[in-house]
DNA sequence: GATTCTCCATAGCGATCGATACGAAACCTG
DNA sequence: CAGGTTTCGTATCGATCGCTATGGAGAATC
């Protein structure tokens, strides 16, 4: 991968890199790519500009390694929802319920990065953009996978079109993260959520939250 | 309302307003508000800036008269679908059907104005995302509204939360908007909306897209 | 025709954008 | 210690941002 830590001799740095990116995280997952400025990141990371240059080498680089950063620390409910050895209608349910805690954690931005970070962009972000869009078809397809294994299994019935609820499954997340933004609590989500999962076919009755 | 056309002398305008009013709604609904700059709008709108200020005041303005614009010749479909005599199943139905239509229209931007104009904004332009935010709380309120109108005549089951509900089926309309953003078809959008169809209760059957 | 009003086109305003040049400082290896 | 290497802090860089000052042009009113 990347050489992780090899300085062969140099002044050591003054700051930890790993907080310092955390802050821009953040800052990107309040504000989005274009519209959080260098000057905001400067104070929140706590750096001068040349700091932040020579760790991270540009504004779109530290924008793709926080996207990173976020995929590895906030959502890994979703990676576990759909390995966890559950019927498939568990499995939706848990990364949308899942979804309903990580889009409104209290001291965290609503929503999901994937989604807020670059919706729209100027012509200059447009790679910024389809990056973004490229992890929502990835989540996408990930949904779209576990369905199929589903079928596969026998756990969903042969009729519905795997891609097509992959793709209404991403959307209720996409409108949850929305949502989020607007401010909905978690219960509000957690309502949302129970709600997307009445559209499953094979409907096995549901309990309480 | 507003003083319409009362020029009492002085050099008359060299370009339509509503031509130019049109080509921003289109650029902002493409980039957003704050990655739509200035240039961007001149080329667009093929005037001058002092043209542009002079009519539409500042930047902000200019795009709160699109918002507007936009609101009046572009989804239509949602004040029909909610104002028809129809059953509150068949209004929601029309709802989400007018949306995939809407989102995707050929030759327009993918998805809707209100999620995509500022999701994510600066500091400096939190009015307008406030202002973004206003608008879908409405399209939620609207929704409310027409469920607590069914549910008075009889026509939904008393035991569901029509706050819950209404944000459910704004939530899958702001996901319609990101999921036609990412170059979902009308067809696609028209199997989500119906998918999520199916989360109503009182299920009737439903026929053919 | 003189006055008055509004809009036109050119040019450029101060502020902020992302990104760097520069030299001193702090660590390693000899 | 000297030599090499990397990061430090300070002070900007050119480009672009939203916006406007200025003076002339074109129309209604008197």
């Amino acid at each position: 991968m990347e050489n992780l830590e090899k300085p062969r001799g140099g002044r050591p740095r003054a700051f930890d890199p790993g907080r310092a990116l955390d802050a821009a995280m953040h800052l990107f997952w309040e504000h989005g790519y274009e519209a959080t400025s260098l000057a905001m990141l400067r104070e929140a990371m706590g750096l001068t500009p040349p700091q932040i240059y020579n760790a991270f080498t540009d504004k779109e680089t530290l924008f793709r390694k926080a996207l990173a950063r976020y995929h590895e620390t906030e959502i890994g409910f979703a990676l576990e929802a759909m390995s966890a050895p559950v019927s498939t209608r568990e499995a939706i349910r848990r990364l949308l319920l899942g979804a309903a805690v990580a889009y409104s954690r209290p001291g965290k931005p609503g929503g999901c990065l994937f989604v807020s970070g670059a919706l729209a962009a100027s012509p200059q972000a447009q790679a910024i953009a389809d990056e973004l869009k490229a992890y929502r078809k990835a989540s996408e397809a990930a949904i779209a996978e576990r369905l199929a294994k589903g079928q596969a299994m026998g756990d969903l019935p042969e009729g519905v079109s795997v891609e097509g609820f992959a793709k209404y499954i991403a959307g209720v997340m996409n409108g949850m993260s929305i949502q989020a933004r607007d401010g909905a609590s978690v219960e509000e989500l957690r309502i949302l959520a129970q709600t997307a999962l009445a559209a499953l076919p094979d409907e096995g009755q549901k309990q309480g939250a």
